[in-house]
RNA sequence: GGAGGGGUUCCCGAGCGGUCAAAGGGAUCAGACUGUAAAUCUGACGCGAAAGCUUCGGUGGUUCGAAUCCGCCCCCCUCCA
């Protein structure tokens, strides 16, 4: 693929917010270049919003280039500021270096280690940080930056200029270690560009400003776009929270679940920017899907590729046994074995053996086992018999019969109740 | 420092001595319709299965009774200095 070709389908896709001086990175690109995308250990999992820069690491490894993937031991430790509305709160560098790992191990999947002359590159910045002096850093770093150009990036406007806010010399300080970071891969790597979320344009800059004074090098910068929903609702999120990579935060079952409800608005551009789908085939689906009545394609298709990209092909067959079962609604057709995949595949589920379940009312126990969020919501579901016992609705009156619902002789396979509430909310409780 | 305005249930926002667990909207959850959509309609929406219990910045009063009145304190906004 070459730099046009690239270009062009990072723009087809939506995926480019900036560029610095295009005409010159188009050139530039013509040759096989080395680029880096920084991930800080923020939490002990990346999560959905991390994906698309991710995942243009890997468009640009496919086109011929060679990816870093940095993870900031050292940025983590310190805290960027761009947008944020407060200062954040330290963690301690035990947890971030335990962070750090488990995002190492993250960014590791999504690039080729093992393909020649541009295999992956993992780096982390608390090798070149960690063991620089402050003199140093004043010396060497600091003094090529501008406290006034600093203070008038719009990343830190609103901590500098808003009441009651404040930033901290610390978080101030942020945009100058990833500035050296951008110098230092490029003196060691000969890296000539970074792609980061459009937040990361500032820090960028930043980096290509230092690469300029300490190398003499002219450095590039690429941001994706900030993903957002047709609705304005916030990316990335479900009423568990944040959707994460690490399967044991969020299910490979879940996470097949989150992408196939994307709204219709959103779809198409989300096989765009989550998906290494040709733009042509995109298109194909969308045109398919608005020629056919009912129920479109892209949502499964989206499901399908991107909890591969993330669960691989087990994941995402293990994602969608669970939904086959689940809502084909052939629950007395599943075995025993059926029954233990589920909740292997992360079908929430809860032993309740040994549960003293006379006198407890399904309100509480069903709440308890994290079900619904407030009995409330058990209660309405009750009325309505929208709370299903292996496929058997129930209603108020059986709210304090939990020990005969519950009873060894009622469970399926002998060990197994299906619990549903309304559409799409499944517990699977177990006995022995 | 001075003068005003304000802090209400997840959010916005009414209430201004009893009929207030507190209007209305949003979000959320459930039902119908559907495609495990959207839009729409219906219901729920402090906690509790219920009896009942706990809320209206904090605290102390007045009152048979306070989110509503009074004192003190804390925080936010506007104007003046």
């Amino acid at each position: 693929m070459t730099a046009d070709q690239l270009i062009k389908d990072l723009q087809a896709r939506g995926l480019i917010a900036q560029m610095s001086s295009e005409q010159a990175l188009l050139e530039h690109l013509q040759q096989p270049r080395t680029l880096y995308c920084g991930f800080d250990p923020t939490a002990d999992s990346l999560h959905l919003g991390h994906l698309v820069p991710l995942l243009v690491l890997k468009r640009f490894q496919q086109a011929g280039h060679t990816p870093i993937a940095l993870v900031g031991g050292a940025t983590g430790l310190i805290g960027d500021p761009s947008f944020k509305a407060a200062e954040r709160q330290l963690q301690t560098s035990d947890v971030i270096a335990g962070w750090a790992d488990r995002i190492r191990a993250q960014v590791s999947q999504f690039v080729d280690f093992n393909c020649g002359d541009n295999a992956a590159i993992v780096a982390n910045n608390l090798d070149w940080t960690a063991d620089m002096s402050v003199l140093a850093f004043l010396r060497e770093v600091g003094k090529h930056f501008s406290v006034n150009n600093m203070i008038a990036k719009e990343s830190v406007k609103q901590r500098i200029e808003r009441e009651g806010s404040g930033i901290s010399f610390t978080e101030f300080s942020y945009s100058l270690l990833q500035g050296l970071d951008f110098a230092e891969l490029n003196r060691r790597h000969q890296c000539t560009l970074q792609v980061g979320g459009s937040d990361q344009w500032g820090n960028i800059v930043s980096g290509i400003d230092l690469a300029r004074r300490q190398n003499q090098a002219q450095v590039f910068g690429l941001t994706v776009p900030l993903i957002t929903k047709a609705d304005g609702t916030k990316f990335g999120k479900t009423e568990a929270g944040a959707v994460w990579l690490d399967p044991a935060k969020t299910s490979p079952y879940s996470f097949y679940q989150f992408w196939l409800n994307v709204a219709d608005a959103d779809v198409y551009q989300f096989l765009r920017y989550f998906t290494f789908l040709p733009i042509e085939q995109i298109a194909q689906i969308e045109a398919d899907d608005a020629a056919a009545e009912g129920k479109p394609q892209a949502q499964r298709i989206l499901a399908e590729q991107a909890t591969e990209l993330v669960h691989g092909v087990e994941g995402r067959q293990a994602a969608e046994r669970i939904t086959a079962a689940l809502f084909s609604g052939e629950l007395t057709s599943l075995s025993a074995a059926d029954f233990e995949q589920l909740q292997q595949d992360g079908l929430p589920s809860a032993d309740i053996s040994g549960r003293d379940l006379s006198g407890e009312p399904l309100t509480s126990l069903l709440t308890e086992l994290g079900l619904a969020k407030a009995g409330k919501e058990i209660k309405d579901a009750l009325g309505r018999n929208a709370v299903l016992v292996n496929g058997r609705a129930l209603s108020m009156e059986d709210n304090m019969a939990a020990e005969q619902i519950f009873a060894a002789e009622a469970a399926l396979r002998q060990r197994y109740y299906l619990v549903k509430l309304g559409r799409k909310k499944y517990l699977l409780l177990t006995r022995g």
